[in-house]
DNA sequence: TTCTGTACACTCGTATACGAGAATCCACAT
DNA sequence: ATGTGGATTCTCGTATACGAGTGTACAGAA
């Protein structure tokens, strides 16, 4: 396992700490990140006492942390047996893409009229980091940031931070599809297309692209079909 | 207020506890339908110490039980200052029946093609159920089923499960609105349109009364005005 | 050899305990 | 009378400790 921070959590955001982030959080977030970037696959049991001596923290805020991700969907949770990193099946990815279609859509659809420059021009240079980006790791990062930054000005925050987790939750398995670089110019190929017609301010013809772009993403996806159940 | 339970919140799904209920969703179930039915109004500030002892139980938990509420978005929690039922101003209630229409337009969608008459007829039951109620404080419960009656048969559980969860975060401001008895009549008379609607198989025009529905009750919710921050 | 029962080990859920940070209140000075 | 400083108190975050439930492995009997 490549993740453990072990006693050296803190480093993003240190500045302008607004909340005082908690033990909980950050544990909460390095293995968010470490599940989304394939690090953690889905399956992996999550001992509490092994992650709060990976840590070097006790218990208590490894519990919180899971509690928040179980939240979110990318943790399953038995009482008396234990966390795992959530399965997901073929349903549930086709599910997950299907909400995904029906949120990013209204959201790209309120936000295009709306779209400041800079944020298209800020959407066109993360492209230019994804063609420029080695690490396939980082890639599902700098795809959330291309899509929620179309999206950032509908206006409805709501909409956003549920956008995001699906984003978050869906992550993982997109990045099986990334390791292929026949897939990975073709996304490219859309994202651009996307930003075009954003910067044309033509909607519809952006949510067309948006939906084909997901439809692809999540065909894909079912056909390579996903680890079953043990 | 009326609302502690103290040592005796188990007692609904005793029979077939598939998972082993813990403390903590105890004690979460409990505090969410509290805040629900508006025994605790937006705000309310939640210390660890009073509901441990209010409950009868350690803040240990109490704290697992805030954590998911806060991930449901009803209660809002900071570092080192506590935990309070979420407030929410005029816009974000705006953002939350946004998002209601977007997710329930589209699971009624898929759903009334796929309805069995058997829903229908416990949907309707639901209505004649809300009509004999005089107590508000279940009239939230209810309605909730109605609506979920309808969607069951879209055939995406994580979109119900979506639906629910902003159904919960809505439900206690919807509950002014029922004390209301114009509305009350008014909403009911749009439920029976509603199923009407689904009963004949025509979707659109069900998606049209939903919309007029949620429409209408966020109207009057944002005329009416909710709590400013103090 | 196979099946079963018992005992052990493991993990979680919960309780108790301690330290840190924030808010409040009172006293004192201006 | 009012503003400021400090001390007290309150609450949370985290650590440690204990009890309960479950799975497993080994031994003994069929």
């Amino acid at each position: 396992m490549g993740w453990q921070g072990r006693h050296r959590l803190r480093g993003l955001g240190e500045g302008l700490v607004q909340k005082p982030l908690t033990v909980a959080e950050q544990v909460a977030n390095v293995l968010r990140e470490s599940i989304a970037d394939g690090s953690l696959v889905a399956g992996t049991p999550l001992r509490q006492d092994d992650l709060a001596e990976r840590f070097g923290f006790s218990r208590m805020p490894v519990r919180d942390a899971l509690r928040q991700l179980e939240a979110e969907g990318i943790v399953s949770i038995h009482p008396t047996k234990g966390a795992h990193v959530a399965r997901m099946d073929t349903t549930e990815i086709r599910e997950i893409f299907a909400v995904r279609e029906l949120l990013e859509s209204e959201a790209l659809r309120l936000s295009v009229p709306n779209l400041a420059r800079e944020k298209l021009d800020e959407a066109g240079h993360v492209l230019n980091q994804i063609d420029a980006e080695p690490d396939v790791r980082r890639w599902g990062t700098l795809n959330r940031v291309f899509h929620l930054a179309l999206y950032s000005a509908c206006g409805n925050d709501r909409l956003l931070a549920l956008i995001e987790a699906h984003h978050n939750a869906a992550d993982r398995y997109v990045r099986v599809l990334l390791s292929s670089l026949d897939y990975r110019s073709q996304s490219q190929e859309q994202h651009r297309d996307l930003l075009t017609t954003c910067r044309h301010r033509d909607a519809a013809a952006a949510v067309r692209v948006l939906r084909k772009h997901l439809g692809d993403g999540m065909a894909t996806l079912a056909q390579a079909g996903p680890a079953r159940k043990p």
